[in-house]
DNA sequence: TCAACCTGTGAAAATCCTGTAAACGCCGGT
DNA sequence: ACCGGCGTTTACAGGATTTTCACAGGTTGA
């Protein structure tokens, strides 16, 4: 049982001393937080696979409505706060028919705003069997949450829970590189203590485990003194490296591969 | 899809004034309202199969806390509004965390209440399915809710209602793995209390009785430190288990292998 | 080049998880 | 009251998995 799912959470308010506030605290709980701009497209908003969304509609404007009832249209399976200044009973009543799930009012306490969207993305999760995100491709590698499984080419890598999560993770976040407190505390749920080796230990595992069935595909990378990072890359001499190499001729334009930490990107 | 699927809510609060308001508009907006008596055993509380609850903390006492939580964690299913007289941050914050779903102050607008009541137990309904109750086949198998029975090659299985309800479940997530808790959750109605076998026993029961009339295939499979997963496959060496071979050389219906450019993943 | 760090490896030790069987208690029918 | 079926609880043994260690091999920067 993974003790709490990490919470993606998105932020649209221009209040930036809230934002920061909350920022902090979400840092600090593990959350994935992420600020975005009033008005987004609700498209993105669903690229972004999260899990709740906390927003401000009187930076909308008129048009707040219109958007709120787009996005809780399109993201009906979101966890939707609302966070405004002074509102009367009509409005919030309103915006809770519309698909909202919790309605606060500001000036409103972090704390609570962190419990409210912790509460509603729980909700959220309820009834699904724990991860209802679609298959995950990746070079010859395939990744169904649903599962708990991994195939390579018609058959499962037979991976332990632990080796799955953690290749989940990484393959989810694929070409960003991972540092092991980060891994070790979306995998294992809780802080690394100093000296752990274990992410090490079973980054091995799967390295065996996935060269054994799809030999010469290079999938997780080191970066010294860093982390690592998860990124196919097509045995050298093959028909799928040979076709990769036609389409960029030389070298790939990889901008140095940034390191996550807590905030994290679309896709 | 039923949008307005009647909501079934216990008010468990002594300001009677709020209550008959409530019910009035419960009743107009043809909810099923039942006032039911403060400390009321949380297995009273399953059995009335309710969406939602709405319970006033204040009457328990210090007992408050105490009840709260277990009722939160026997029902996690149950969308819960807390409704309190003046409250802290902190207790409230507590109690979302606990498992409540909403906090709100009295006074409120009892149009608020209910919009509240209706956003938490519109979640909570979210991904059941529930509606579908045709024979389902699996293998040899052949599944009938209508009668609570499963048969195979002509004969009944002779399960037990639990036997069958489990069973039941996991076929119809057939290749899904579920974890212990979700299935506890479905088939017993609350929540697994921890440490608690009985999911593992019954599927003992299950595997000796499949196995016993339809030897050789595996139905049901362990994934370790996970739970279990349904799917059928045909005991190695059968005619059956040749055919299936010829069909699918490579392994199961598998959307697989289709090499993907980073760049069309990545976006 | 060397020392100081990191990381890879293999295996033992410690934990945790599951299969299994048996005992227990509840309830309805006899 | 007795009996039999059913669901629940408990205990234990055998495995599977996770953690821990010690050491070998690499990498970095002075």
């Amino acid at each position: 049982m993974n003790p709490q799912q990490t919470i993606r959470l998105a932020v649209i308010d221009n209040d930036s001393g809230f934002v920061t506030v909350l920022s902090k605290r979400a840092e600090a709980a593990g959350w994935q937080l992420r600020q975005v701009a009033s008005a987004i497209p609700p498209e993105e908003l669903v690229a972004m696979k999260l899990n709740a969304l906390l927003l401000d509609p009187a930076i909308l404007g008129d048009e707040g409505w219109a958007y709120l009832e787009r996005v809780c249209g399109m993201l009906p399976d979101l966890g939707i706060v609302v966070c405004s200044g002074r509102s009367t009973v009509a409005q919030r009543v309103r915006g809770l028919r519309l698909g909202v799930d919790d309605w606060i009012t500001k000036p409103c306490h972090p704390e609570e705003a962190m419990a409210r969207v912790e509460a509603v993305s729980r909700r959220r999760r309820r009834g699904r069997t724990e991860a209802e995100s679609g298959p995950l491709v990746a070079g010859e590698l395939e990744i169904r949450p649903d599962q708990f499984q991994a195939f390579v080419s018609g058959g499962s890598l037979d991976l332990t829970r632990r080796e799955f999560e953690l290749l989940h993770l990484l393959a989810e976040a694929k070409g960003q590189v991972l540092e092991r407190e980060t891994i070790y505390q979306r995998v294992w749920g809780y802080a690394m203590a100093h000296g752990d080796r274990s992410v090490d230990v079973f980054i091995r595992k799967l390295r065996q485990k996935l060269e054994k069935r799809s030999p010469g595909w290079g999938y997780i990378h080191t970066h010294f003194g860093v982390g690592y990072r998860f990124d196919p890359e097509p045995a050298p001499g093959t028909a799928v490296a040979a076709a990769e190499a036609a389409l960029e001729p030389s070298a790939e334009p990889e901008p140095v591969s940034q390191v996550v930490h807590s905030s994290f990107t679309a896709g």
